[in-house]
DNA sequence: ATCGATTGCGTAAAAAATACACATTCTATT
DNA sequence: AATAGAATGTGTATTTTTTACGCAATCGAT
C-alpha cells in the first residue's frame, strides 16, 4: 500500500527525457545503444487505440512516436518495458509481449540504436489519470498520422502480431473491464481484426469454448435490452489449453 | 561467380573467436553488448537436426552452444545472422527468421550481453563441406545434451516457433531437396511436429492446397515402389495466400 | 401501450477433418 | 519366371466444424 503511494509520487516526478540527453547517452561510450519501445493498446468506445507521444526531435516534429526508453545497464529487458508502462500509464500488472527487435543501422538519427519492440494491452478504465502528460494521446489504430523513425513499421508488426495472437489465445480480455457483455467482446474482436462477424456464430463460438463465467448480472444504463455480463475463466483455460495441430496455409 | 570463390576462401580463414577476446570486446566500452544466436535446423535421415558447437568457456566446457557472434557496429541485425550462417555453413540463401531477444542480466558470464535469437532452415545436401570445423556437429533435436548459458531456452523457443510456423506457412520446403516425394514431406512434418500422421489424409491435404508441382519424375534407388517427385510452387502460393480468420483457443 | 433496438436462441447446409482398406507398382529374392 | 516384401496411390463414409440465416423475448424510451 505504501509502495503504491511511493510509486505514484515517483511517477509524477518523471520527466520525459530530452533528445539531447539521449544523444549524449548514446554517443558517450557504446557503439550500439539499446532501447525498448512499447505499442500500448487500449480499447475505448469500441475502438482500438494506441498510446503515442509527440516526438521531441526537430527532424520529426509533429510526428508521433511509440513510448520507449534506453535499457538500463542493470535492467532486464522485460523490466525496461514494464518500467515504461508504469511511467506512462501508472499500471503495474499489464499484459506485455515481446514482438521483434529492430536494428537497421540508420533507424535512429542519434546513432546506432537497436530497439526491442513490445506490445501491451491495458484496460483504459484503470488509468485515466496519468495521460495528462504533455503530449501523450490515444490514437485510433485505423487512423494514425505519420510516425517518426521506423515506428510505423514497428507499430504495424506489433499490430499484426496482436491480430494473430488474439485469435489463438485469450488475451483480448486484458483490454476489457473485468465484467463485460458478449457484445463488448465481439466489438473488441471486430475492432482488433477490422471486420464484422456474425453475432450468433460469435456467441456460439465462445459459449462452446466454455471459458466464460456467467456473472448473473446485466448491463446497466443501456438504452435497450441489457445483456448479461461475463468474466473470463483463466484457471479453466489453463487446464484445457488447446494444442495446435493442423496444416493450413 | 568470382565473388562466390572469394567468399569460400574467406570462410576457410575464419577462426572461432576465443572467449577471452569476446570478453575484452564486451568489457572494453559498452555496458551492454549485443549478439545474435542462430538455431540452425537441418533435416537428415528423417530426423530434425540442429547445428551446435562446443562451448569455449571453461565454465561451460562439454556443453553445447548455438552459433552466434557479437553484432558489429555497422551491421544490420539480420546481416549479422546471415554472416554467421555463411561462416558456418557456407550458404548464402537460407530461410532466416528472427524469433526473440533474450536479455536477462546474468545470462552471459562475460558481462551484460543481450542476444537476438534467429532460427534458420537449411538444406543439408547443399553444404556438407564446411561442417568439418573443430567441434561443429548436427544434433538430433529430440536428444540434445546440456547446453551452455540460456541456450536451451533459446533453442526451445525457436523450436516451438518453427513448429507453429511450419503449420501455417510453407517453410518446411527449405529443409528438403528441391525435388521431394510426398513421403519425404510427411517425414519432415512428423519430425518437426513430433507425431505421426495419417498418410492418406496428409496427401489429401497437400493435394487439395494445390501448391505442389508434379515433376513427372520418380524416386531413384529406393528398395520398393518409387514415389513421384514434387516441387513447391512458391509463385502460386504467393498469389493465393490464405488470410487467417477464426477464433480458437 | 407501443416503438425501437438489442439480446438470446436453434436449425439447416456446407466445408473440413478424421478414420479406415485394398489394389498397384516396383525391388529383391528364389 | 515367379513370388514375396514394402511402400505407393486412391476413395468413401463418418464426424466435426464452420457458415448462413430468422424470429421471439426483453428492456428503455416515448
Amino acid at each position: 500500500m505504501l509502495k503504491q503511494v511511493t510509486d505514484s509520487k515517483n511517477l509524477n516526478a518523471i520527466k520525459v527525457k530530452s533528445f539531447s540527453s539521449i544523444q549524449s547517452e548514446i554517443q558517450s561510450s557504446n557503439p550500439i545503444a539499446l532501447s525498448v519501445d512499447c505499442v500500448i493498446f487500449g480499447f475505448d468506445e469500441n475502438k482500438l487505440k494506441v498510446l503515442l507521444i509527440r516526438s521531441d526531435l526537430k527532424k520529426y516534429q509533429d510526428k508521433w512516436t511509440l513510448l520507449g526508453d534506453l535499457i538500463r545497464p542493470e535492467e532486464d529487458l522485460d523490466d525496461a518495458a514494464y518500467r515504461i508502462l508504469k511511467q506512462r500509464t501508472g499500471l503495474n500488472d499489464v499484459y506485455l509481449e515481446q514482438v521483434e527487435t529492430f536494428g537497421k543501422i540508420k533507424r535512429h538519427p542519434a546513432g546506432r540504436v537497436i530497439t526491442v519492440a513490445y506490445y501491451s494491452l491495458i484496460n483504459v478504465q484503470h488509468h485515466k489519470l496519468n495521460i495528462l502528460d504533455n503530449e501523450l494521446h490515444w490514437h485510433d489504430v485505423e487512423n494514425i498520422s505519420e510516425m517518426a523513425f521506423d515506428h510505423q513499421e514497428i507499430f504495424n508488426n506489433c499490430y499484426a502480431r496482436l491480430q494473430k495472437r488474439v485469435q489463438e489465445h485469450p488475451l483480448g480480455f486484458n483490454l476489457l473491464p473485468k465484467k463485460f457483455s458478449l457484445r463488448d467482446l465481439q466489438n473488441l474482436y471486430e475492432a482488433i481484426l477490422g471486420f464484422k462477424m456474425d453475432r450468433r456464430n460469435f456467441r456460439k463460438k465462445f459459449f462452446s469454448m466454455d471459458f466464460l463465467i456467467d456473472l448473473e448480472e446485466i448491463e446497466q444504463n443501456v438504452p435497450h435490452r441489457p445483456g448479461k455480463l461475463y468474466q473470463f475463466n483463466y484457471s479453466k483455460y489453463e487446464k484445457k489449453k488447446k494444442k495446435w495441430a493442423g496444416i493450413d496455409f
